[in-house]
This record gives structure tokens, sequence and C-alpha cells, in this order.
RNA sequence: GGGGGCGUAGCUCAGUUGGUUAGAGCGCCGGCCUGUCACGCCGGAGGUCGCGGGUUCGAGUCCCGUCGCUCCCGCCA
């Protein structure tokens, strides 16, 4: 992708970028600056490759036309800052390079100055066959940026962002930013505290997302608001994961699910366009919750390829296996999987279970179809009418590796959706070109923390139930919430909120806070929806994950302009650091173990 | 918090069963080179084998600890 930049005002140091000394400039003088790229001296003839963001031109050091700038090119060295002007020439037939979008071009240099001579980088930026290591790149990011494939990542997250401003403001939505000094309302994830010196012993935290500022703006009669709002949330790192990170952020009043789900299809679509993403066919499919995790275990399902998941509950509740049937009499399920016709060594089948018992499940049942029968350590447990009843649920044919757990269900479904996708990739069963979107629809707007004894929101506390809540039987309310999921990664979910204090406090109850919690906490929520709050609901996008996937990068690192490293330090900087002891000072705040502050 | 992988030259890596002076490619430095484009040829420099401790006659190699990077589990309303 070559990045559109405005034509140069020429000035001192250029009149034109590297990457555009093309026809119309042959045979007149042209000034280019930038970075050598490369120098290739063959003594009397010295050939450079200039580089600027647009891209790379072959100057031509020669000494017949320029002694002086000729001294200069065999001083030149990698990285070196270089203005030149010289006559643009046409290449002759057998030295044009096809590789180089001014591969037929080259600039005679007549003049050169040397703006800043480098230090040897400390990896090579480009044109080296091996991969250079994550530490590296991060150390010296600034020297990592100058990489193509980094530029144009950065590029594309620019088209991402305007393509997205360009059609929400189509849509009315006002880009209006919120507080990154937000109050603490403990829910979901850890806070990122900032101790405030004016109130000593009193923090702000970084805001994990700005659901209640863009829902206040809601009650502010708005209408409709959009932001790319940097988020925080201090939990470990991922490859899909940085504690700081960016969201598209939107929402809008007077709307339903249907009308929230229209307009970022749209928005899709354009950002899709803009970005070289995937033509998308709207509307996209909506798969209710239930069948998602049905069919695949999961709320975010990779719907490329098959291998979907079959109850097997009921074919083995009377079965003598205290495995099997075990598990179904203390509430939980039997799951399977049929993973067609696979030769696995038992190495790979052994693998299988420990990955299984990483997840979660306490074990993990293997079998090959064999006649009607099965080829397993666990077919004598089960009689010959089990296996084919099992056989014909898993609609399994001979040789098909299935795969059963036996579980609690929601443990047995993340064991068999993960293990899922992992086989699919094992066996190369992903169509490499093949997108699925799909909006994940009628989420149950809470569920049971067996751990905690409670209810927890499946989205957050603010989401608006389906129809009226009943605070008797919470377990069976629906909610108006969507997920977009995009190949079995989600990029992003949202809802229609609560806008009736009396539901939300309904809601905070079935949440286990009572209602003098839910006003310290609450209170200027609950307060801002007594003044007339419109219905509305809205979406938040991980932008990183978006631009990631329209990258085609293993990392959403690989599209963040400075991230953090696994540990969340930043290796260029040296964040976090320690502070000086007159800053903790003046906080009021003293570290535990003395020592750690200052040098 | 837990598990796996990695850590050797500036970069990417190799290094046998524990054995003598730790190698390669690229980069870097010097020389030669007028059509290269990952230029070529000749020569050269460059190492706290992450760090600390231990076992051993002897450790890059084995053991313990620790730090860093990374992937995963937990966590991420």
């Amino acid at each position: 992708m070559s990045p559109p930049l405005p034509p140069i005002r020429p000035n001192a140091y250029r009149d034109t970028w590297c990457g555009q000394v093309l026809a119309d400039r042959v045979d007149s003088e042209a000034r280019v600056a930038g970075w050598v790229h490369r120098r290739r001296d063959h003594g009397g003839l010295i050939f450079v490759d200039l580089r600027d963001r647009t891209g790379l031109v072959q100057l031509v050091f020669h000494p017949d036309s320029s002694g002086e700038a000729f001294e200069l090119g065999h001083r030149l060295r990698a990285e070196d800052v270089l203005s030149v002007a010289g006559v643009v020439v046409r290449r002759s037939e057998d030295t044009i390079n096809p590789e180089l979008p001014t591969g037929e071009f080259e600039l005679r240099v007549s003049v050169a100055e040397l703006l800043a001579d480098a230090d040897t980088p400390p990896f090579q930026i480009e044109g080296f066959s091996g991969e250079v290591g994550e530490d590296a790149r991060l150390r010296h990011r600034y020297l990592d940026l100058r990489r193509e494939s980094m530029r144009e990542a950065l590029v594309l997250r620019h088209r991402v962002t305007a393509a997205m401003g360009e059609v929400l403001d189509g849509e009315g939505c006002l880009d209006v930013e919120t507080p990154v000094l937000p109050r603490s309302t403990p829910e979901g994830a850890r806070d990122f505290l900032v101790p405030s010196r004016l109130q000593r012993g009193a923090f702000y935290a970084l805001p994990q997302s700005p659901q209640l500022f863009k829902q206040l703006l809601m009650v502010a009669g708005f209408e409709r608001y959009y932001q790319v709002a940097r988020c925080f949330r201090d939990e470990d790192l991922r490859a899909d994961r940085q504690p700081d990170f960016t969201q598209l952020d939107i929402e809008m009043s007077f709307v339903g699910v249907d009308d929230v789900i229209e307009v970022n299809e749209r928005l899709l679509a354009h950002v899709f366009e803009r970005a070289g993403g995937p033509a998308l066919e709207l509307p996209l499919q909506r798969l209710p919750y239930d069948d998602a995790m049905d069919r695949f275990g999961t709320d975010r399902p990779d719907m490329r390829f098959g291998l979907e998941l079959v109850d097997l509950s009921d074919a083995l509740r009377e079965t003598e296996f205290k495995v099997f049937s075990g598990a179904i009499a203390s509430g939980g399920a039997v799951r399977g999987l049929n993973a067609g016709r696979r030769e696995l060594p038992r190495s790979e089948l052994d693998g299988l279970i420990s990955r299984a018992q990483e997840l979660g499940a306490k074990g993990l049942v293997w079998a090959f179809r064999e006649g009607e029968g099965w080829r397993s350590p666990t077919a004598k447990f089960l009689s010959e009418e089990e296996l084919r009843d099992l056989n014909s649920r898993l609609d399994a044919e001979e040789g098909d590796l299935l795969l059963l757990v036996a579980d609690q269900r929601r443990v047995a479904d993340a064991v068999l959706g993960q293990l899922r996708v992992e086989l699919a990739q094992r066996f190369e069963l992903i169509p490499a070109d093949e997108h699925r979107l799909v909006w994940i629809v009628d989420w149950p707007l809470l569920e049971w923390n067996e751990g905690e004894r409670r209810w927890d929101p499946l989205h957050h506390p603010f989401t608006a139930p389906a129809g009226d809540f009943d605070p008797d039987r919470p377990g069976e309310a629906r909610a108006l919430a969507y997920d977009l999921v995009w190949n079995g990664q989600e990029m992003g979910g949202g809802s229609i909120r609560i806008h009736r204090a009396d539901v939300q406090q309904a809601v905070f109850a079935a949440l286990g806070i009572d209602a003098a919690e839910a006003e310290a906490r609450f209170g200027f929520l609950l307060e801002a929806l007594r003044y007339g709050a419109p219905p509305h609901g809205g979406i938040a996008y991980g932008l990183d994950r978006i631009v990631q996937r329209l990258a085609g990068a293993d990392s959403i690192r690989d599209v963040i302009a400075f991230p953090k490293t696994a540990s969340g330090a930043d290796a260029l900087t040296g964040a976090p650091a320690p502070v000086e002891e007159m800053q903790l000072k003046e906080l009021g705040i003293a570290l535990h173990k003395p020592g750690l502050a200052g040098h």
C-alpha cells in the first residue's frame, strides 16, 4: 500500500517524495530527502537507495557529475539522513528494477548534503532474511517502525480510524472526549489507579471504557456519539491484550438492537472497503447465544469450518460407565466432537488430553470409530448399544476421531470449543481466504457465578433486559446485547442500555449491589437517569484487534506504535519506573517495601 | 498466581556424550571494484555463552536459584 501523501511544497530539503520520482520528473531537476536505505559502492560508481515514507528511489553518485557529492557518497552509512538534488533519468532497459515502483528511474546526484549521520543500527532495517526478535525491535521501536511492514500497519490503522470517522460523521455521531481521570467503579477488570495530590488518599482510576460518560451524553441529549478512546485494564497481557488499548466507542439515542446493528453494518462495510478488508454481504448473519454455545461451545464461534459439538447426555444417562453417568447425575453434561477421519499418533492423543486438562477438564475420552464400535481405551466401559448410539449421534464414519468430555456443561463447552479450533488449525481445515462475521445475539442477561455464589452480568450491569425484568427469576432474563465475532475472535460488543432508574436499581439488586452501595458507587448515574434519559444503546470495538485482523498480523503489538511487553513494560522508555521520593511524599504515599522508590 | 518454550558476536542462529583455542550467515571496520539493486571479491575486528550459585579434574552443555522475552491457563463486568 502506498500511503497517499499530499504533494510536497518545495523547500530547502526536497521538492518531491522518494516514491514520486516517476516519469513526469524525467530529464528535470528533482530534490529528495530521506534515510540511506542501502549503499552499493562500486568504487567508481555509487548507488544509494534513499527511503522516505513513500518508498525508495535509487540515487546515482557519479564522479564526472559531482566530485564533492561523490566523496560524500563513499562516506554514507545505513540510516544516514540525506538531502540530494540532481536530474531524474530513465534507466536503460537492462538496469530497470521491476521490484521497485520507481525502478524505471533514478536520480543522478549533483548536490548532496548530509543532514545527520547515524550510528550503526542494532539490527538491519530491511532486506535481511531472518526475523528480528521482538525484544530488540521494541527497544528501538523508532527503528523498527522504519520497516515497511510496520509503516503499512500504522497507515492501515490510520485508514481504519479515518474511515470510521467518515461513516460516523455521516451518521450524525459527534466525537466527544470523555475523562481519562474518572473515579474507580470497581467492576470487572482491575483498575489502574492514579493518586490525587490535591485530595490526599483519594484516587482516580484510568477508564476501562467510557461507558458511563457516553450514557450521560445521551442523557444530555447529544443523540449520537463516537470516540476513539484509550482504555486501560490492569490485567495480564496476551497476544491480543494490552494494558492500554483503543476502543471505537459508539452510542446512540432512541434506538433498538436492529438500529444499532444496521448502522454498524454500514460502518463495517465502509471501513473494510477503505482498508482492504473482505467484502461483506449485508446483513451479517445473526446467531443466538444459545445456538453458538450448543454448536460451537463458545460465544465467539469460528464458523469457517465444521466440527460442531454434540450433546451426548441423553445417550449416556443410563450408562454403567461412571465417568459419564456421574457427570450427568451431578448436573453436568457429556459433550462430543467428531473431528472426522484423522490419523493421530498416541503422543498427540495424549497431548490432546493434557491440553484438555489445561483448559479445565478432568479428562478427555478419545476414540476412533471402528466398525460399529470404537478403537479406544474407553470402549470396554460402554455397551455395544451405547457405542452404536454415540456413533449415530456423532454422525461418525469409519476411522473418525471422536472426542468426549464429561463435566459441567460450561467446562465441557469451553474445552471442546477450544479443542475444536486447535484441531481445525492442526488439520488445516480453515479456508485461508474465507471470512465469517457474525453477530451473537439473544444473550442471557446474567450468569451464575458458582465460586462467588452470585449473579454476574454477561456484558455489564447497564445492559438492558429484553422485556420486563423479573427480580425473582434473574437467570431467565435475556439481554438486548450483541457481540460482533470475526473468524472466532471478538471484535466488539454492545447493548441497549437501561434508561430507567428503577430498572437499573432492580438489576443492581439482582447483582447483589444493595441500594446503599448502588447509591455510593453509581449514584450519579441513577440520578442522571431520573432526569429524563432516552432509550439508548451502542457498541465498542477493539480497534487494535480489528486492525490486527485487517493487517494479517499475529499480535496486536504489530499494529500499535509503542506497545508493552508481556510484563507490561515499555522496553523503549523503561516504564514502569521508580519515582522520586519527593513525588510520593506529595501524594502521601508510602511504599510497603522501603527503598523501592527513588534511586 | 501457575505451566510450557526461549536467552550463545550488533542481528538471526548452530554448538555432538560435559573435554583442549565457542562457530556460521548478515551487519560492522579496512582494501579493491563504473550498472548495482540482499552488488561482488579480498582481509579484519568483534563473546561476562542473561545473571548468581553448585556438581565436576573440566560446564555454553548437568543441577538449584534468579532476571528478561514469549505462548498458554487463571484473570480480562
